[in-house]
DNA sequence: CAAGTGTGTGAGTGCACACTTACAAACAAG
DNA sequence: CTTGTTTGTAAGTGTGCACTCACACACTTG
């Protein structure tokens, strides 16, 4: 006995979180995962209920890190005012994304989201984080709103790697957001 | 000769556009494609250099699409102040999107920009939105950069199925968009 | 009508990959 | 030491799919 399966169930979601966030989920074959693991293929069957089950579980990992960041950075700004603890919380996911692992995968995501399961997941993220942000940092509609559209726009910037273009209309998209 | 060879083409990126929008890049095959459009497999590689060459097409359809539906939104409002026009280019897009083909292609070919020829694809797709947009709004460039964000929230809204959403969350995230 | 050109397909080929099964080694308990 | 349980794998199996090729039909031109 090596290893108990549940420390080697978090070793193959870090893997397959890394994974998929860089192919997706139907571009990625479970052996990637399990290589970057560093186990067989076999076993990762054993240990989650199909591809699916795998991705889906990868994906409770992911916004399971967003959340503990945001809910770090809000901590460093308690008390403040609604705008000061949005803005925590912003610098805080800027800084665990610098890595291109979440934020990758949430697209990844949600490209899948035909497939009910992963829907479910992506909904079950996306609930844990704005609820967080609407109650903690008591901001209004507009507010969450405006943080969760910026997000997105980050996500297009990174994925089309727009801070890597000079052309005005990039600059324009690009303009303050945080080192992506 | 039944049909000349450029209109078949057109017919197949509208069905291209259709099919890679529900289920993506890799879980699409090009036989669903080819089906769709009514016509053999095998002439669809005739008619476009692989897979790749047949998305790549369909991304720049998409984006034709686009830019065509919002300028005829400026168009509307020419004349008005940049609040005015980039408002009626929203209203445009809005309703062209209606049908979601447009929009869940966006998602998905954002998600497979891992390939160099489809990151340059979206690229290019929104350089000409963007540029559009910025020069013929007269927008600032954080209006630009507002415009771009909200449209992506509609991504996430859609694909997440957030209008479905009854929670308090979902709905400060979906306050104010239009039927999406 | 013969030869050429463009449109279209049926029938493969080869490979990647999701998932299974049979089996082995490490450890625990009596 | 034996029996049972958990961890782990090698070696398949079946299928779906990208891409090709040989061939046929439509239409034009000389």
């Amino acid at each position: 006995m090596r290893s108990t399966a549940e420390a080697r169930r978090v070793t193959v979601l870090n893997a397959a979180v890394s994974a998929f966030a860089r192919t997706g989920f139907h571009a990625t074959p479970v052996t990637a995962v399990a290589a970057a693991a560093g186990i067989s293929e076999a076993y990762v069957f054993r240990l989650f209920s199909g591809k699916l089950g795998l991705f889906v579980a990868a994906a409770g990992a992911c916004f399971e890190r967003i959340a503990t960041a945001i809910e770090a950075g809000a901590e460093r700004a308690a008390g403040g005012s609604p705008e000061e603890v949005l803005d925590a919380m912003g610098r805080a996911y800027a800084e665990l994304i610098a890595d291109r692992d979440l934020l990758l995968f949430q697209v990844q995501a949600q490209a899948v989201t035909d497939i009910p399961e992963i829907a479910e997941a992506v909904r079950a993220g996306y609930r844990r984080v704005a609820t967080f942000v609407q109650d903690r940092a008591g901001a209004s509609d507009a507010q969450v709103q405006q943080f969760f559209a910026y997000g997105q726009l980050c996500h297009l910037i990174v994925t089309a790697g727009l801070e890597q273009v000079p052309e005005p209309w990039a600059r324009a998209l690009t303009a303050g957001i945080r080192h992506p």
